[in-house]
RNA sequence: GCGGAUGUAGCUCAGUUGGUAGAGCAUCACCUUGCCAAGGUGAGGGUCGCGAGUUCGAAUCUCGUCAUCCGCUCCA
């Protein structure tokens, strides 16, 4: 239990849309508080997210996906390529580098909006911008005289060198987000993949970002990993693209088991918009700390193609055909953050019942995105039905990822499986050596289905999408 | 970065005025059982976050440091 007070002020606004409320109610009861620690625990417990460089005493700001949750991580990455790139034509896939020379951040604005000299005042503590400041000797928050810091240069981008040598070696950036990537290899797309306005380069893939405060487990990390997609549209039809992206997006997180009540589409007012964007929704959930943001749906217009053109020479637009006339094409980006999405998508799953005065944690994961699809359980350690179970489990791994456990009781182990989230267990006991079928334990309703092994396949099929 | 709290086994936590570390659960082995966290007998597992200092002696006191959580602030 937490040992900081986690009562909100007295004050504090009581509607969770009005954002800010700590210990959000959440859908099954439990504290947000509450639920956050269980679901931190069962995480570690299990094996989906370790703190990184745990033997060492941690390195602040980095998570390390264990063997659960590096399927589960997959699965999400996975399932956003096929809804974005495998079920499209209109959409094409790419893997740029993270290593980049500073000219791309140059162009794209991030060198200038991301290096801030800022000064901090030592007697109240707030933090300006000194280009901002009128008055380099008072502070404007509470008026102190020569308070400030020394301006230090705060870099949000991650600053290394390519080459052994420091010193005479080029400077380079990790990326702070994948788009760049996109754009600077539009006219390699246009040209290979035949493709044509409207149509969009899609990327999974790490980041970096040297955020002033991470924090909140995996939802605000220093490295971290996104999915982004840039659709190149028309300029006349931005409007109208922006539109359906914003509802394809929703759409996606609803499907995979997002409840309504706990996602929003928020769109942001014109002050808070990124210097390269003319129009943003975020799509938000509702965390046990409150609304927080998975995924970010920007109108950048030309701003992009246009910076990469004039700072490069290189030809960014596009010749249409049809109309006989060359433009630069606008774009509307939905950036998703994988691994908060991940993080959301337990929070949403985590449940507990009573189950004959036991408490059954269970994640009632979408089947597409559990790290296990199946478990595969010999009832008894004994011989004769481990080699049946490893039989099962050979014509059933081929296709989907299967969990194998034979230790301990049947009840302990689909409670187990319950805690991962696998949607079905295969029971292999003795009655199998004559009738040739298995129990299979679906997880939700915890029924059993009596089914012949040689329909199996076929039965789990039609179950799982 | 600033303020507040915390750090003991994989997890949740005890640990007295400073005297050399324990429980429950979990894990593993064997026996028993055989469809929803059963029982029995054992076993493994701890740099007490890390580093100094005080002391005959530090999980315990002091300082520093690292990490986590909570406020302010930024992003996907």
């Amino acid at each position: 239990m937490s040992t900081a007070p986690a009562d909100p002020p007295a004050d504090a606004p009581a509607d969770p849309a009005a954002g800010g409320t700590r210990d959000q109610p959440t859908g099954n009861g439990l504290s947000g508080t509450v639920l956050m620690e269980k679901v931190v625990n069962l995480c570690k417990r299990r094996g989906f997210v370790f703190p990184s460089a745990e033997i060492y005493g941690g390195f602040r700001s980095t998570y390390d996906y264990g063997p659960v949750g590096v399927l589960m991580l997959r699965n999400v990455k996975d399932t956003w390529w096929r809804s974005m790139v495998q079920l499209r034509t209109d959409v094409v896939g790419l893997d740029a580098s993270i290593l980049s020379p500073p000219a791309i951040w140059e162009a794209s604005g991030h060198l200038s909006n991301f290096t801030d000299p800022l000064v901090d005042c030592t007697n109240c503590g707030h933090r300006f911008r000194e280009d901002h400041l009128t008055d380099l000797h008072t502070c404007p928050n509470c008026g102190a005289k020569d308070s400030f810091t020394p301006a230090r240069a705060f870099n949000l981008m991650f600053k290394t060198h390519a080459g052994p040598v420091e010193e005479s070696a080029a400077v380079a950036y990790l990326r702070p987000e994948t788009a760049q990537g996109m754009f600077i290899n539009f006219a390699n797309v246009l040209n290979t993949s035949r493709k044509k306005p409207p149509f969009g380069i899609a990327q999974v893939g790490k980041s970096f970002r040297n955020e002033i405060t991470p924090g909140n487990f995996v939802f605000r990390t220093r490295e971290f990993e996104q999915m982004e997609m840039e659709y190149f549209v028309p300029p006349d039809q931005a409007g109208q693209w922006y539109e359906y992206w914003c509802g394809q997006r929703m759409q996606w997180y609803l499907e995979l088991g997002i409840p309504e009540a706990a996602l929003r589409l928020r769109p942001h007012d014109p002050d808070e918009l990124s210097h390269y964007s003319s129009g943003t929704s975020d799509v938000e959930f509702l965390f046990p700390w409150g609304w927080g943001e998975l995924e970010g749906i920007a109108n950048r217009g030309d701003y992009d193609l246009t910076q990469h053109a004039t700072h490069s020479g290189a030809t960014l637009s596009y010749f249409d055909q049809e109309s006989n006339s060359r433009y630069v094409p606008h774009v509307i980006e939905p950036a998703a953050g994988a691994t908060r999405s991940m993080m959301a998508f337990l929070i949403a799953a985590y449940d507990e019942e009573e189950v004959r005065g036991e408490t059954r944690v269970v994640l009632r994961l979408h089947p597409r995105i559990a790290p296990f699809k199946v478990a595969v359980l010999p009832l008894s350690k004994k011989e004769a039905l481990t080699t049946v179970a490893r039989d099962v489990l050979s014509i059933l791994q081929p296709r989907w990822m299967c969990d194998y456990d034979e230790t301990q009781a049947i009840g302990r182990r689909y409670r187990r499986q319950d805690e991962l989230g696998t949607p079905y267990c295969v029971t292999v006991d003795f009655d199998t050596l004559n009738d040739q079928a298995v129990t299979v334990r679906e997880r939700d309703s915890m029924e059993q289905d009596r089914v012949p092994l040689a329909d199996l396949a076929a039965y789990l099929g039609e179950r799982l999408p």
